[in-house]
This record gives structure tokens, sequence and C-alpha cells, in this order.
DNA sequence: CTCTGTGCAAACTGTTTGCAGAACG
DNA sequence: CGTTCTGCAAACAGTTTGCACAGAG
């Protein structure tokens, strides 16, 4: 299959599961809604609500920082993007479906963010959900690391 | 040997870990700084700046938002304390000498934030280290869970 | 005596809230 | 049409900065 097809895909998919949430939610489906479901799924990184706003802007959607801030939420909610604190008083976002589980390493020294993917983590969700008796709905796992303690200054060998 | 010789040994170890700090990034030893080390270590517990802020307000120390900051990071930088995100855009602490390595899980149910162990997390650790030839300086692991998805509707188990 | 560190207040940044008008159903 | 949602602006909360003075070295 092509990729822009797939990427079509992507779109029509989290669009589907945006309304269905929608509708059971009893939420009116709105275009500004859909407008930043579509942004957002037509970039694949991290972003805050800052850089998401100036996107719209210079793509001159009519949209206000409230509006993102109120359906972030939702689609948090309705498992769509997952927010993250890397360290700093900041929340940062990324895309959740079809992005596959992956944590982060953050390198002081560079300041480069890395992802990483490690089976593991998802043994030691389990036994701690027994433990507990809850159900861990998701986690956030992240590397505080600096590249330069090793291979004299070197800096990071990957890039983001 | 009795607990309060023990809590006299930390209070006694941690200002000589700070102040070795201090005198090996030529910083000055102020009355301030050892009064700020001092109540974080009379203290078992996560806190933010505007409880040790008020805490110490109420014990009539002369204090200001300004120097806490300042002196949490250095706190931070000489492995004293340790800082913490919980999702909220509010920058946690918590005690790092002698307190023995933890991660956290956070109930959103209940509002609960469990301890909990486990070695694993190690290996990833080690792991990650070789796979990116960095140094991990320190990690951070929270599970959010809800306790309410099990047991109908039965709060968790486990207090903080 | 010098110059870093402090307390205070103002500035700044990310997020939330209140409200009048737009638009979904 | 009624009610929810939006954009805007003001309010808010946590953190940082600027400055005059206190006090460590």
């Amino acid at each position: 299959m092509p990729i822009n097809n797939d990427i079509e895909a992507t779109h029509l998919t989290v669009k589907k599961i945006f309304t269905d949430y929608l509708i059971k939610k009893q939420l009116r489906k709105t275009k500004e809604r859909f407008n930043i479901l579509h942004e957002i799924y037509s970039n694949h990184h991290h972003f805050d609500i800052s850089e998401l706003y100036q996107l719209m802007k210079n793509k001159k959607y009519r949209i206000s920082r409230a509006t993102l801030y109120n359906n972030l939420n939702m689609l948090i909610d309705a498992g769509l993007i997952i927010k993250h604190q890397f360290g700093k008083n900041l929340s940062q976002y990324e895309r959740a479906y079809k992005n596959k589980q992956h944590d982060h390493i953050i390198c002081s020294d560079c300041n480069k963010v890395f992802e990483f993917c490690d089976p593991r983590i998802m043994e030691i969700q389990n036994s701690t959900e027994k433990g507990f008796h809850l159900k861990v709905t998701h986690h956030s796992l992240i590397f505080y690391a600096k590249c330069q303690l090793l291979n004299n200054n070197t800096p990071c060998k990957y890039k983001i």
C-alpha cells in the first residue's frame, strides 16, 4: 500500500475513534475538534500547546489556546494522544494511535530526547497491577542521562 | 542504635555532603542553605516549594521563595534531593540520601501516590546505557492507575 | 572590604476561567 | 431555538529575574 494511503487511513481511523468518543460522551462534533485532531496526526513528534497554536495560526485556522487546552484533554481521554512532562513545567503531547509503545531518554548534556522500547517494562507493569490490585492505564518511564560522562566528551551518537 | 541517633547521623552526613559540594563549587556556606537542608531532612515525604515555604515560615525562619528555588536546584545538583513531576505542572521534591530506590504509582481514582521497588528497572537502565552509549544519572517511572476499574469500585487498598 | 547570596516585589510563562457571541443538533 | 463550544482577555499559579542590602570570606 502506498505511504499516502496509509497516512490517509490513519487520519480516517482516528477521526472515527474521536467521533465515537464524542457520541458516547454526548459532546458536539465541531469543526475545530476535527481540525485539531487532523493537525496533530499530520505531524510526528512531541509538541506543546504553544507550538500547536503557532502551527495552526500559521495555517490560518481561527483557533484559541483555550480551545486547544480543552480539546487536548478530550483527546487524552479518548486515548488518541499522550501527555508527557519531561522534567519541565510544560506539558508535551504525542500521538497515541499507531505509535508503538516506547519510553524516553533525555540527555541533559545535549538536550536531546531519544525513544526506546523494552518489553520488560510491561512485565514490571503486570507485577505492579497484581501487587497493588489496581489497573494501570499508562506509564511514563524517563531515563535522564549524560552523554559526556563517556567517550571523552563525545556528544550523543543518536539523534532525536 | 536508638532511632534518634540514626536521624542525627543522617543530618550530619547530608550536611557534610552539602558542605563538600559547596566547597568544591566555591559557593558560600550560608545559614539559609543549611536551614533548608535541615528542614528537608526533618521530613519524610514528597513536598513542593510552597509547602516547604509555608513550613519554614511557620517555624519563623526568615526565608524567601527565590532562595528556596535557588537552593533546591543546588541540592539536586549535589544529589541530596530528587525532583519529580507527577503529571502536574508542579515540581515536587523528595530526599535522596538514605532513601532507597523506588518508583511511583499514581491512582487517578483516589489521588493517592504509592511507592514500589522493582529490581528489573535497573536491568532496563543498564541495557539502555549500553545501547545508547550514555550514562543514566537517574530515572523516573510512574504508573498511572485506576483502582476503581477493579473490585467493584472498592478504593485503593494501600495508603500513601 | 568585596562580592555572593538574600528577601522582596515585579515580571514572566503555562494554564484556567468568565463571558458574549457563534454554531451544533 | 436552546445549549454547548468558541475566541478573547483577564485571572491565576508556579517560577524566574532585578535590585538594594545583608553577611560570608
